[in-house]
This record gives C-alpha cells, sequence and structure tokens, in this order.
DNA sequence: CTGAAAGCGCTAACAG
DNA sequence: CTGTTAGCGCTTTCAG
C-alpha cells in the first residue's frame, strides 16, 4: 500500500536507518550511498509519514503562524504574510498551522501550550503584536519552542524580520513638509503595536528636522482599523486650525480620513492631503489613489520562516533581517490649500 | 513527562482501551465507566498525541483548507471563509492546515496527493474554483477523501455550502432598475466560477423580467480583481451611449469602476451608479459606499467546515446548505442623470 | 460492555 | 560511515 522508509532501504540495499539519515540530511552517510538512496525515494515516490516522524523523533516538520484575533485589524496584512511563510514552507518541505489567538482570553496560554504539545510543533512565527507578548515569549522560552518574529518591538534579542518604520515615516513626513505643509497630524496606532511606536517616532523627527513645533492636537489615537481612521479626522478636521496634512499609521486609518474629508465635502487632495503606511492594495484603489508607504509584507512572511527554519536547521544566526521600505507617492497628496 | 492515555487508564483504573473508546466517542461504554475516565482525563489535563493517532488510526483530526493561487483575487473573501474554518475546528478540536494550490501548475495533483497522504488529512475543505476542478474531485473520490464545498457550481453531488447568488443578483438588478435606470452594464467574473454564471444569470433575469432587451455591448469580462474593473469601465463609460448603472461581479471590480470614473471626471452616483457583490469590507470604505449583497463569508467557511466534520463522524447528511444574502443598499447608487 | 496483544512508520541510542 | 534494537502513544484486531 504505502511506500515505507523499510521498503526505500531494501530497495537501496541498505538499512532503515541509512534511509533515516539520508531523509535527514545528516552528515556521515557516504556520498554514493546517498545517492543510491535517494533515487530509490524518488523512484518509489517515497514520502515520509509526518506522523510517525513526530511520533518517533523529536521534529514534526511542522511550523505554525500566530496572530492575535482581537487587535488585528488588517486581514490584508496577514495574509500576505502567510503567504509569505506558505513560500518558505513549500520550498522547505515544511507544513504550516494557523493559529488564531485570542491575545484577551484567559486561556490564551493553555492554547500555545496545547498548540505546541499536540501537534509538536518545530517553531513558530510570531506576528504582531504577538511579538511582544510577555506570557507568550516566556511560555515559548521556557518549552524551548524556536520562534521568529515579524517587526518585533523588542529589537534585542528577536530573531526575525524587521523594516525601519521610522525612517520610513520619516521621509513621508519630509515629504509633506517639503510640499509646503506645516499642520501636519498624525493619527496613531494600537498602543502595543511596535508600529504605532515607531511611525509616531518618525513623525516627530521629521517635524523637528524641520523645526515645525509638535503640537500634541494634532496626534490622535486610532486603533489601526478604517473607522478609527474615520473618528480621528472627524476631530482633526473641526479643530479651530485643522491641519492641512494628515498622516495615519497605516492605510486603512487612512482610507478613513479621505472618507472623512469627503463625509465633510472636502477634496483631497486640493483641502487636505491624506498618506497612510503599508501599501495594502487599499492604498492603489482608493480615489486618489494613496500615497504611503510599501512594507513588503509578503517578502517579510516568507524571510521570517526561512529565518526560522535555519535556525531549527541548527545554522541559526539569529539576525533580525532588516527589508527596504520604499516611498510611493501617489496623488492623496499635493501642496496645502493657498492660504492657509 | 507527558501524560499519556496509559497514565489515564490507570487512574481511572480501567484498561487503555477503554480510555480510548471514550476518547472517540464509541459506543458501548458504560456512562459510569466514561464518566470516571473524563474526569480523569479532565484532572489530569490530558492531551491525545496527534501524531500517534494519526499514526495508529485512521483519523488524523486534521482538515485542509485549499484554494487556487492563481485565479484568486479576493484574498479578503478567502481569508474570511478560513477564519470560519478555523472557528468550525476550535469547536470540534480538529486543526487546520492551508494550502495554496496553482491550479495550473504541473505538479497540481501531485501536491494534492502529497498533502493526503503526508498528513492523513481527514478532510477538505474547498474554495472556488477548486469546487469544480474536475482533476482534483476525481482525485479526491479515488482515494476517498470527504470533501465539503464552498459555493460549488455543482450543485447536485456536492455536499457544503451555498448562497443564492442568482436571486442575490436579481434582486439588486431589480433595484438599479427601480431607481429608473435602463441601461444597466455588467461586468462578468472570471470564467470557471461559478459565481460568475450565478450573478451574470440573476443580471439577465432581472432585465427580463423588466422587459429590457439583453445588450451583450454592456456586458463586458472582467477577472475579479480591481484592475480588470477598471478596464471593463473604461471600455463601458465611453460607448457612444454609455450605460447609466454598473453591476460589476464582485466589490474589487466595482472599486475598480468607481476608480475609472473619477478618473474621468465623473461622479458616483450622480453621472454613474455602481454596485457590487459581496460586501467586503471594501465596500463601505470607499467613497461614496458601495451598494452590494452581503455574503456571509465567514459563516459559509464554517459551515462547510461542520458539513464535513459531520460526515467525518459518520453522521453526515451530505447537504448542501444554504445561507441567506442580504441586500446593502448604499450610495453609490441613485436615480439615473436627468435626460439620459 | 471491557481487556490483551500487536503493530502503525519512523528515529534514538547504541553498537560496530 | 553503517546497522541493530527498542520504543514513541495510540488504535486495531480479537478475545472475553
Amino acid at each position: 500500500m504505502r511506500v515505507r522508509l523499510e521498503d526505500v532501504a531494501r530497495a537501496a540495499g541498505v538499512s532503515p536507518k541509512t534511509v533515516s539519515r539520508v531523509l535527514n540530511e545528516e552528515a556521515y552517510v557516504k556520498d554514493d550511498t546517498r545517492k543510491r538512496v535517494l533515487a530509490a525515494m524518488e523512484s518509489m515516490n517515497y514520502r515520509p509519514s509526518p506522523s510517525a516522524r513526530g511520533l518517533a523523533g523529536s521534529r514534526s516538520f511542522l511550523v505554525a503562524m500566530l496572530y492575535d484575533n482581537n487587535d488585528n485589524p488588517a486581514s490584508t496584512y496577514l495574509a500576505e504574510i502567510q503567504n509569505g511563510v506558505l513560500d518558505a514552507c513549500d520550498a522547505n518541505r515544511y507544513s504550516m498551522m494557523v493559529c488564531p489567538l485570542r491575545m484577551r482570553g484567559p486561556d490564551f496560554i493553555r492554547r500555545v501550550d496545547a498548540l505546541i504539545s499536540d501537534h509538536h510543533v518545530d517553531g513558530v512565527v510570531l506576528t504582531p503584536p504577538l511579538t511582544d507578548h510577555p506570557p507568550l515569549l516566556r511560555r515559548l522560552r521556557e518549552r524551548e519552542v524556536p520562534h521568529s518574529s515579524v517587526s518585533p518591538v523588542s529589537r534585542n534579542d528577536a530573531i526575525g524580520v524587521c523594516m525601519d518604520d521610522e525612517h520610513a515615516a520619516q521621509a513621508l513626513v519630509t515629504h509633506l513638509i517639503q510640499l509646503g505643509h506645516q499642520r501636519i497630524a498624525h493619527v496613531l496606532g494600537i498602543a502595543n503595536h511596535g508600529a504605532t511606536r515607531w511611525r509616531l517616532a518618525g513623525y516627530k523627527a521629521a517635524l523637528s528636522a524641520a523645526g515645525i513645533p509638535y503640537d500634541p492636537d494634532y496626534v490622535v489615537q486610532g486603533e489601526f482599523m478604517f473607522g478609527s481612521g474615520v473618528a480621528a479626522a472627524r476631530k482633526l478636521l473641526t479643530l479651530p486650525e485643522p491641519p492641512t496634512a494628515i498622516f495615519a499609521a497605516n492605510d486603512d486609518m487612512a482610507a478613513g480620513v479621505m472618507w472623512a474629508a469627503n463625509e465633510r465635502g472636502m477634496k483631497v487632495p486640493r483641502d487636505v492631503s491624506v498618506c497612510g503606511f503599508d501599501d495594502t492594495p487599499l492604498a492603489s484603489q482608493l480615489w486618489p489613489p494613496l500615497t504611503t508607504v510599501r512594507q513588503p509584507a509578503r517578502e517579510m512572511g516568507k524571510l521570517a520562516a526561512l529565518q526560522l527554519m535555519e535556525l531549527l536547521r541548527g545554522k541559526g544566526s539569529g539576525l533580525l533581517v532588516q527589508v527596504p521600505y520604499s516611498l510611493q507617492l501617489r496623488e492623496s497628496t499635493g501642496e496645502p490649500p493657498k492660504g492657509s
């Protein structure tokens, strides 16, 4: 019925253990033998049983992608990361499990435990804001589960992938300043996301570099979601001296800002410039197309997973690699209204 | 270290086999015994090993969600279905694997095979357009892999979940007609999707019911993607006698249509009414908000998975359940321009 | 209704 | 560099 390790061994004229060695890319197999075994595997179309491997050995060839189900807006951002992780799995004969977690739930840690011990997951890819959830990280360390993070806040001990959000945000806001804007507002993301902090820092840095004083009235809380962008813009646009440009910490909120502007009969960018962050598909689907920063989410998911797999292979350099951002200057930003 | 079946057995004073019976909800266990075993499991925090179960038995408690990676636009639609499947898994102690497939790829079937035999997947959830891919269905049947579909085209032998796309589309177009539109165009989806066919049928039915002749010039090909909506609208809006309303087969294309209208300096709905289908988040984030049909994707994913699990439990009614749609009338549709 | 024995397909630990 | 011997934790027979 099923081709087993033993069958391959017989066909190749070696012991099962040798086949196992080849399968696991262990050292100490004569090159000649290895080739013979590989050929046998190929010709018999042998596929190892993950169950048996998981049961007998310590590895499962399964990685899990964890994400938070409460505080996570951008399903499109997560979907892209997931695609990236799948790309990496594909290239390395891993399989992926998807694990939505409710960070606020009382059984949060129990669920993580269950995941790990149930499926012997070899490692996990963490996405924001799980990348910096202390109880989770503690548990993963306790149980010695290798993990790799996408955009972790704490960049010292983490391995994974990140982007220079701060400089990206700074570049974006600098662009607004160069267009002539002085009254520039910022809509914050969810507090516990690193992205929120970095993008705010970039905003401040750009203002400060241009000698524009920081005005707390121009910085309002958002939650990375469309609706929060609408709410934030309603506040900002009714200020006695409203901003001429609004930088929202992500595209969804920027879309909300544009929506709120439309609602007031304002035209973007004539009456107010708007920009976002991430370059999700939405950005180019809005009218006018949104100026934003491109964040290569899929690439980041892939890289994080690849980092994890290197770690699993023992070759882990344990690095936090950085991917480049790029400004996407589109039509939602322009010169400030005359006489403002 | 790990709590095993044997440990539970010892604690409950029964044989391992009995614990196994309880675990698998088999009949023929005295109620009293069952309770004792359950109590022991609970107090010892026992969690069965999926690897061992998979290896020894025939079940893996793993379901896979298959989707096509080429012809699939709406990542947000798939993400919602995925969430629904996860909901169902959660409720039934299943785990989910995510399997992007390249339908066009030469190794398509091999990949499916690999998936099934590698992981002993108990069953799969199929999403469009995989729901009607003959080689795939044949292979699944050959290998006797239970499967459940979301919106399959062939509704006879399929089990899963569907919506009445046709009547939904008809209702939507009827709404346009009631607003006074006569020249109504339609942007088609990808050809091999059932949704494309049904929505077109609904469009035709509505016209026909109103006595409006069907004009092939008003029906243009699209691909469910934003860009294809833009292209389609560019054609339609430059027609000698352009339509006063455009019904796109999904929201992404409708967004493209609105974008193209903006590009030409036209105002929606003053100059042209636009409506879509699905009610993805995008629909309410556009300006003006998009009139569309709400399709409960997450619910559908969940139901499809639940149907599958019933099938696995042997209680399979094998039904194709239908979920209700609802019209979302918003501001992108209005009366046709005067004198048109 | 319950139990005993025999593996599922692989890898770990130890020999050679 | 390669092989041997035991299991991993569960379910499947088959007996009671």
